[in-house]
DNA sequence: TTATCTGCCTAACGTACGTTAGAAGCGCTA
DNA sequence: TAGCGCTTCTAACGTACGTTAGGCAGATAA
């Protein structure tokens, strides 16, 4: 079970066992909980099982202002346990469980296993590149752009892990955590949403979105996935438009 | 001179013999050049050993976000080494010069010396809590709130390395470039930055800034350092105004 | 000196967003 | 079935920004 924290690189030999033997508890959390509080010393490292939930900050005024959104097998706050001192808040979206591994276990098998630091090291690189694409998404593009491309990253990382099915995924988040993803109000976020809907690009139900034209809402979204590092396998199935579980990912980086 | 390196880690044994003793070759930079273009396969991985330099991407419209701006002593592509295929450019601010090492003698090194590895890791962290806090400053924050946050920062992180003295620090970046790091037009920057001066929070010279009241500039840009995950030191010596060099940094983990 | 460039600055005007406030719908629980 | 809380949606109005289009000053060069 916690095996399942698919260290996407593959470079994978019996270190999975030292993975999978590391000492954790399992917790099981409700929507709104929080995992982790900016400022916290954070003694544990917290490996996501199952559910959503996101990262986020508060400015000035009170406004939130959500950093990423993660799901199945994100490891979600090396960050927070290796620089100690939390400098943001970690919450569930949904009902989510987790596993937390005590900080110093996973910095002794680093030392001892070069294999896992690296691969610690690939994710949190790929957690900074999806940074880097949101501060370019929040600070450059129009409103529609910025919705349409956060559809389509995480509809992508979904199908990457075999979350979900092709045209539909997994969309547990309000209006108003959507504009605090984007950097918009829930007012306009709901009134670019209907242009989407519209505009025949998405279609939601309860929890879910449904991707009516990949390619056109990619367009719309100036979405171009290299910033994910997802393998080249990935890849090319997108294009063939197939469906299987995918599964795997990450094979850009050696 | 390549040891400036200065892995703030201060975890530093004879780790950094090993560090100066990489391959590696020199480069000196003119204004503008690019150093990696998104895309790239980058095969060396490049310090920084003078002058400023910016990443950057460009969205659909042909607008361009900077990500970060650093200067001497930085690791600046870490990411587009290890990941390989680069997800944003990197080019000079000013005129700067750099080290290359290749990737692969990096890799080796970290394999052989987990101390080093760490280090490395904990640059890579740092650097993704600086991208988190942009992306709130653009998110969330407003113009003026923006701009102010950006000063303080680059104050900051300058003084962290003595690379200025306290009143004043470096500012090499034009109006439109402040814009595109902070998601605005050159023509509001110039606005916010007349009312900054207006309000006698700074004084501009030719590529070079004095912040006239520090604390006043922090609450306006709602800048809290502890993102930069600084050395209590620095923390300490800023509330006692002293005026030394500093020279250190990085205490926070571990 | 003039020429050219780049960066700073100004002004008039436009608009993609935010704000406020509330209604309508949807699931809970009782 | 009523009641509650949460989320979606609507509408009128306001504004912090962007856009366009220059003019001006300081550098560098011929």
């Amino acid at each position: 079970m916690l095996g399942r924290l698919r260290l996407r690189s593959h470079l994978r030999l019996e270190d999975e066992e030292a993975l999978v033997a590391l000492p954790h508890r399992l917790s099981a959390l409700d929507p709104g909980t929080y995992i982790v509080r900016e400022g916290d010393r954070a003694e544990e490292c917290c490996v996501l099982l199952s559910g959503f939930v996101y990262r986020h900050k508060v400015v000035a005024d009170g406004a939130r202002q959500i950093l990423s959104v993660h799901f199945d097998g994100d490891v979600i706050d090396l960050q927070n346990s290796l620089l100690r001192r939390a400098d943001h808040s970690i919450q569930a979206l949904t009902r989510a469980q987790v596993a937390l591994v005590p900080r110093q276990a996973i910095l002794d098998l680093c030392e001892r296993r070069p294999a896992i630091a690296h691969a610690l090291w690939v994710e949190t690189l790929v957690d900074a590149s999806i940074s880097r694409e949101w501060i370019a998404n929040v600070g450059r593009r129009s409103a529609r752009q910025r919705i349409a491309h956060l559809l389509c990253e995480l509809a992508l990382r979904q199908e990457s892990i075999g979350l979900c099915r092709r045209p539909s995924c997994l969309w547990p988040m309000t209006q108003e955590q959507v504009g605090d993803a984007t950097g918009l109000t829930s007012v306009h976020v709901n009134r670019i949403l209907q242009g989407l809907r519209a505009d025949r690009l998405i279609s939601t139900a309860k929890r879910t979105v449904t991707i009516l034209d990949r390619t056109d809402l990619q367009d719309e979204g100036d979405f171009d996935p290299a910033y994910l590092h997802l393998a080249r396998k990935i890849a090319r199935v997108e294009t063939k438009g197939q469906d299987p579980h995918y599964g795997l990912a990450m094979a850009d980086h050696y």
